[in-house]
DNA sequence: GTATTATTAGAGTATATACTCTAGGGAGTC
DNA sequence: GACTCCCTAGAGTATATACTCTAATAATAC
């Protein structure tokens, strides 16, 4: 849990090495690219032990999700009984960028994988229901802190879905639409760039008296120059 | 089974023929489940024969893109020399989804597919370029035409880049997150509840003047209940 | 007519992928 | 030693996929 190496240990069990091997290779090269006889290959360990751990490809996948769940859903976790101040909505920001990043690999392929594995469908539907759910209570608790102005609930939940799309779409943008090169060399801290367009979502909803403090939280997520690349690049329209 | 009418006339080149099939087939199964063999099979010639009309599977997917490119590029030409008007802004709604929706297994698999063909990764990042720019100057005229307040050009900026991120998301979303069944059920008319969730982002911004009309309008693409499989919708073109 | 070119069929291929099967090693227990 | 249980190696397989090759046919030019 608090190991935050990728590198698989010779301590650890088999089974959790190719999880944790699946992650990285899938995170680096995408699932399409990554089969199990790469993964059994990176191990050095044979394809036939992989199988005996696993089922099938689709149950690592699986189990992973279930990670992925499992983390997101205890970052999500809404204090019921106090409202949120500025440094809970960064936490949760960061956090859920954080995990967004850690299993990035799962929103590329999503729609692949989940025509494969029913599993992964219901439990994917439900999961963003949480999350929306999520979201939608955060705007609430922060209209409690008094940083947002209330909103209506049928206008929060429209505005959660639409943090709900930037968040999980904001990756797949940098990917494609940033760089010249291939999708390998993006960071953590582009990524939470992300921060920068949520923000953006509720500057209409501030308060007046947080409005000067989010505003400068925002820009410390301001995006940098695009074309950081080096490579072949002809942008300026 | 087919609503609209995609069916391949015996009239067609053969070439024409197989970019018609692929661009069906990929909508309907994505790009990954369908084989160059399942394109020749559904349009019952030869591998050789679509081989000999195509180098490889990346040209046939190259060339429906830059078919995707055009039609978007020509919607969203935006007069200079006039305001916009609110059916203006309708109309490009209803045209980017449209767009989305004739080449919706693209923005699926995109990653994928730029990762795989390098022409395509820098002509979809120019593309992504230009609509953005499209977008931010359509909300400059819909200010100079008072419907929206005026807004810096930084935040106009980061506006667009969240419109877009919602409208590139949004079909994804109603796939995986939506319906129980498969991805294949989802219709022209479901697609366009992505509006609402668009003008849910310009709320915030709209003048006085015009805040009920857009607010009516936005009305009009409310998602109704979320599982409502009602077969296949005919386009109101 | 003949020559040339454009198109097509269809069998075939190299490679990859997910997965299986059998044999056996190592550790503990009796 | 023998038995059991967990784990592992590694060869092997059925299927799929992108793509090729050759030869034949249709279209066009001369």
């Amino acid at each position: 849990m608090s190991c935050k190496t990728t590198h698989t240990d010779e301590l650890m069990k088999t089974r959790d090495k190719i999880l944790l091997s699946s992650l990285e290779l899938f995170n680096e090269q995408g699932e399409r690219n990554v089969t199990t006889n790469h993964i059994a290959a990176h191990l050095a360990i044979s394809p036939g032990n992989l199988y005996y751990h696993f089922r099938n490809k689709s149950d690592i996948i699986y189990e992973i999700f279930q990670e992925y769940e499992k983390l997101v859903d205890f970052y999500l976790d809404i204090p019921e009984n106090r409202p949120l101040t500025l440094s809970d909505m960064t936490f949760y920001l960061e956090s859920v960028f954080d995990g967004l990043w850690s299993y990035r690999f799962f929103h590329r392929d999503l729609e692949y994988l989940l025509d494969r594995d029913q599993r992964l469908r219901n439990d994917y539907r439900e999961f963003t229901n949480r999350c929306l759910a999520a979201i939608s209570r955060i705007f609430e608790k922060l209209a409690d802190g008094g940083i947002l102005e209330p909103q209506s609930e049928i206008l929060r939940s429209a505005m959660s879905l639409n943090v709900w799309l930037v968040i999980t779409n904001w990756m797949a943008f940098l990917k494609t639409a940033h760089a010249a090169k291939a999708s390998a060399s993006l960071t953590l801290l582009e990524l939470k760039q992300g921060i920068y367009q949520v923000l953006t979502l509720e500057i209409p909803y501030l308060t007046q008296a947080y409005r000067e403090q989010v505003m400068e939280l925002r820009e410390q997520y301001r995006p940098t120059m695009p074309e950081q690349d080096g490579g072949c690049e002809a942008s300026a329209d």
